[in-house]
RNA sequence: GGUCUGGUAGUUCAGUUGGUUAGAAUACAUGCCUGUCACGCAUGGGGUCGCGAGUUCGAGUCUCGUCCAGACCGCCA
């Protein structure tokens, strides 16, 4: 047997008890006589004694000891008589009477502490010594707590695990596929899926009415701190559903991971927002609600003064920030830099002070009176204290530089705490969207998506003002899930083929199995997908979802832990047909 | 594809205007220490300053190129 109880379960009930514990050296503390050791293992920490009064073998045993080493102790439960109140077992520790060294380790490349000296890249080299610290660890098991919730709350509202295969056929939109050569097919390849978007629909179509499944997606594209090439989604459909019935059941799943995990109740439903006014007011489709600091517009207001950065815009703009006029020139220099970022591409920021006497004092007092400033405060329902930040432009690179500075905003402010969460539903998203480059349509959604009945007959005349049955679901800024209704008549899924200038060919050589299968009986049906990485992020507080992830890539797709992706000998090219070019 | 930041001891970092033998902390090793728990004290070993070229009497420091890492823009239905 190698142990009889874990590193984190002794209490002070346990003294004089016999026990065996097997873990890692954490710490070794030699004063002399004595030596204190802490073994650790996935539960937690438990103090070693070694003291004076131990044989020669087993002093010389200790002696040998170093950190990580892994180790079978038997000995006896003792009160201690310096207690550690920072220590769940710290009433009691272990005197040692045996140590058996089952592996020794060499010197770990970064201390496994919670506080570690270990820097990123070197940490995701050695991520199973990572793993080893707390901070990782607990992250993992969030994740899987969240995982054991979703299963347990779908499964009691039926709906049923399907797997999907992962080696399926490439799709024309969307993301770059990852491909996989076929050694029986050559020159053929399957793509890994970047979602199970068409085999939920056609489980739909099966009468399978509530699916769902945690699957790992995949998508070839560049990474970013929240997007990994390989990534997890709870994914799931229902039939004999509108878009209500959805935003419900899904709300209810939320509510049910706030309570379970986080311990946060919401009484209030989660407040919808179209997508209109979420580009109005936050110039995002993913707004952060934790804070207000909605937009203004005054474009009709200030404009024909002769000041020209205002006459010549098509969109002007701004927000209110409380209590902010004792900005300093420096400050007021570095948000001016923020926004004029390349990232942010704002030309300039006008200013507004609204002091506590009741004057004002802007950037622009060249050529606005006192009154026309008083005016804007009116517009921005200012106070007297608040500082008001105006950007000018067209309008939506305007609206997305004001969403910058918004969050910017906040982040100075304090106003975007990790612990506060604030979900909301964002709704009515256009159904497509216009491509300069390709002079084209692309669905905003996917191709899949139904448009609001009452905007169908705007196919044939004005298709970008369309809306679609879709739907996001955000908190704190982050886009945590989407869905929509989906198209189950194949005239109206032929239409939308036109409008995206799919031809009749292509559309029946990518999709003609879902549309031979919506011949048969398909059933009204939507779904949504909830990424579980960012979930996770989320709920943990951290921006990055490789915290989530036990064995995550960097930022160039690369695992440098496994070294992948590698190359492969000649045998195996030739095996695929494959010729490297140069 | 682009913008920005960084690369110096095992690790995390400092390094002034270009100037003597490149430092600190931590880790590691050795010794001392009987109640430590970030133990303490002393001593010691440890460096291709990412790589290549250039400027210069002289480069960790300046210039160019390149590689790697991170953040962001494009991209991500």
């Amino acid at each position: 047997m190698y142990r009889t109880h874990n590193c984190g379960e002794l209490r002070i009930n346990n003294v004089n008890q016999d026990v065996i514990l097997s873990g890692w050296i954490q710490t070794i503390r030699k004063l002399g006589g004595m030596t204190f050791v802490t073994l650790r293992d996935r539960y937690g920490l438990t103090q070693l004694v070694f003291d004076e009064n131990i044989s020669d073998e087993l002093k010389q045993k200790a002696e040998s000891l170093g950190r990580e080493f892994v180790v079978q102790v038997k000995g006896k439960v003792i009160e201690r008589s310096s207690k550690n109140p920072k220590m769940s077992t710290g009433e009691i520790e272990i005197v040692v009477n045996e140590v058996n060294i089952l592996n020794k380790s060499d010197i770990p490349p970064f201390t496994i502490e919670d506080e570690t000296d270990g820097g990123d890249e070197l940490r995701m080299k050695y991520r199973y010594l990572d793993l080893r610290r707390n901070p990782v660890r607990k992250n993992l098991e969030l994740r899987h707590r969240m995982g054991q919730e979703i299963r347990k709350f779908l499964d009691g509202e039926n709906f049923m695990e399907v797997e999907t295969p992962y080696l399926i056929k490439s799709t024309p939109e969307g993301a770059r596929d990852f491909v996989v050569p076929s050694r029986m097919n050559l020159g053929e390849f399957y793509a890994l899926p970047q979602s199970p978007q068409t085999f939920k629909q056609l489980l739909m179509v099966s009468g399978f009415d509530r699916y769902f499944q945690i699957v790992k997606c995949f998508r070839d594209e560049d990474l970013r701190a929240d997007r990994q090439p390989e990534f997890t989604q709870i994914d799931c459909e229902m039939s004999f559903v509108d878009q209500e019935d959805i935003l419900n059941t899904f709300e209810k799943l939320a509510k049910h991971l706030f309570y379970e995990v986080k311990g946060i109740t919401f009484n209030e439903k989660f407040p919808r927002i179209s997508y209109q006014d979420a580009m109005k007011y936050y110039g995002s489709d993913k707004p952060d609600l934790r804070f207000d600091m909605k937009f203004i517009e005054i474009t009709k207001n200030v404009q024909g003064n002769g000041f020209k950065v205002f006459d010549d815009a098509e969109y002007i703009g701004g927000i209110s920030a409380k209590e902010c006029v004792n900005y300093s020139r420096k400050q007021l220099d570095e948000l001016t830099k923020f926004v004029q970022k390349p990232q942010v591409g704002a030309k300039g920021l006008v200013y507004v002070k609204y002091n506590e006497d009741g004057t004002f004092k802007s950037s622009v007092d060249k050529f606005f009176s006192q009154e026309d400033l008083k005016t804007w405060a009116g517009l921005f329902d200012a106070k007297q204290g608040d500082l008001l930040l105006i950007l000018a432009g067209n309008k939506n690179d305007t609206l997305n530089a004001l969403n910058e500075l918004r969050l910017e905003m906040g982040n100075r402010l304090g106003l975007r705490d990790k612990d506060k969460f604030t979900p909301c539903w964002v709704v009515d998203f256009p159904l497509l969207e216009w491509d300069e480059e390709e002079q084209r349509y692309f669905a905003k959604h996917h191709p899949f998506t139904s448009p609001k009945d009452e905007d169908i007959e705007l196919f044939g005349t004005d298709p970008g003002k369309m809306r679609a049955n879709a739907y996001d679901f955000v908190i704190n800024g982050v886009e945590i899930g989407g869905g929509s209704i989906r198209i189950y008549n194949s005239d109206l899924q032929k239409k939308m083929f036109e409008a995206l200038g799919i031809s009749k060919e292509e559309s029946e050589d990518k999709f003609g199995f879902l549309l031979d299968a919506f011949k048969f009986g398909a059933p009204p049906h939507g779904g949504i997908a909830f990424g579980f990485d960012r979930w996770c992020s989320v709920f943990g507080g951290s921006e990055s979802i490789r915290d989530y992830i036990a064995f995550p890539k960097n930022n160039s797709g690369r695992d440098i832990m496994i070294d992948s992706p590698s190359q492969i000998d000649n045998k195996q090219l030739n095996e695929l047909m494959l010729i490297l070019k140069k």
